[in-house]
DNA sequence: CAATCTATCGACACTGTGTTGACTATGTCA
DNA sequence: TGACATAGTCAACACAGTGTCGATAGATTG
């Protein structure tokens, strides 16, 4: 994943970095409290004890800072992705259970983020290619695990892989979105998983093996 | 679908009509060459030929003036489908293929429309709710279609109809949107129907009935 | 022909952005 | 040690955009 951390200062010594953190911090505080559309660059520095001019020292716009926090949230969700493939062995269904509540959880631990995200992706191009690259990677997971199943003969052939993948994983975002946000029509919270799940399975394989 | 036209100005005769046709013209043109943030609300008065705060005699806010042009396409369209759908008679995997292709086929008549809503939804509650409502006629005709195939014993029973045809049209729509729009990872346009309708075709009867 | 209503806009108040230039610490090395 | 660079800071400025108020012109109607 890309380093995000230069992005918009100068090099420096200690202080700034932990000033850096601060407007972090300040900005996840923030976001808990309204949409990023109504914090202005003035609060995030407030927030974070320093002027808005000095702001600009460190970011280049509240855009960028979200999308630091951003590449901070997606590199943690890839080990905690990591762990949650390792733990499920050769169980199949179990593999695809746990891929896909991992994204789950990341949504839900950071839903304000993902919120944020969302306001900024329409508008922004290094934000779309940065949510882009996050969704490539689920991609090639899913790209990964569905060949592997059709070498085995498990898996229908017929529409390429990664077509596939794209299709679902994108479902899934919109489905988890909707879920989390509110955003009508949604499933609730506690069934969004099995369904998606459902889907991901006929999808794949044409039945309900993967849980029913 | 609601009535917009009332949308934040007072009831009127003839002439205002026609300037408020103008702004929504004025407003369809600029957002060809480029996107809503960058379009100030003084940029579609003038390309309706009045000064600033008359365009607040005719409409709140930018806002209101891209919901009024949905509300257009979103009716037009409904009758597009409507037709869409009696065209295809009794023959059911063509009435699966017509209802997803006039769904894209208004995507790509609106291209620029449908980019500028895209931007409004996630920083509006107005924008996200007739969104939901576009959204919501697409789920409850596709709930139609699985529940009669369902009774007829052709499609899969277990998921419940409503939460598979929310999951597929969200699908649905973020695959178009990625496509017509070029956020990675998408399907080209042209093959993006096909492999929507692939997917359709697990998720509601486990094999590729609707074409392969 | 006065009263009323639609339509119009100049001028204002306000909010937010991003930049400039000057100032202050702090550490470096000749 | 003292000249020098450099990190860090911010008051003040210049903009761009929003939304509102009050005055006014023209049409309509009783």
């Amino acid at each position: 994943m890309s380093d995000v951390s230069g992005r918009g200062r100068r090099s420096r010594r200690v202080s700034g970095d932990d000033r850096e953190r601060l407007i972090l911090a300040s900005a996840e505080q923030l976001l808990a409290t309204r949409s990023l559309t109504d914090i202005s660059v003035d609060d995030l520095a407030k927030g974070a004890g320093i002027s808005r001019p000095t702001f600009y020292f460190y970011f280049p716009s509240k855009e960028a800072v979200v999308l630091a926090l951003l590449d901070r949230v997606a590199e943690e969700a890839r080990l905690i992705r990591e762990q949650a493939l390792l733990d499920a062995g050769t169980d199949v269904p179990e593999l695809w259970r746990r891929g896909l509540l991992s994204i789950l959880e990341t949504f839900r631990q950071h839903r304000v983020l993902m919120l944020a995200v969302a306001q900024l992706v329409p508008d922004s191009d290094e934000a779309q290619k940065l949510w882009g690259r996050i969704i490539e990677g689920f991609v090639n997971d899913s790209v990964l695990g569905i060949d592997s199943e059709r070498e085995r003969g498990r898996a229908l052939p017929g529409v390429p892989s990664r077509d596939l993948a794209i299709s679902l994983v994108w479902m899934t975002e919109r489905m988890f979105h909707a879920s989390l946000t509110g955003q009508e029509p949604n499933l609730p919270e506690d069934q969004v998983l099995e369904v998606a799940l459902r889907i991901w399975s006929r999808a794949i394989y044409g039945d309900d093996s993967l849980g029913g």
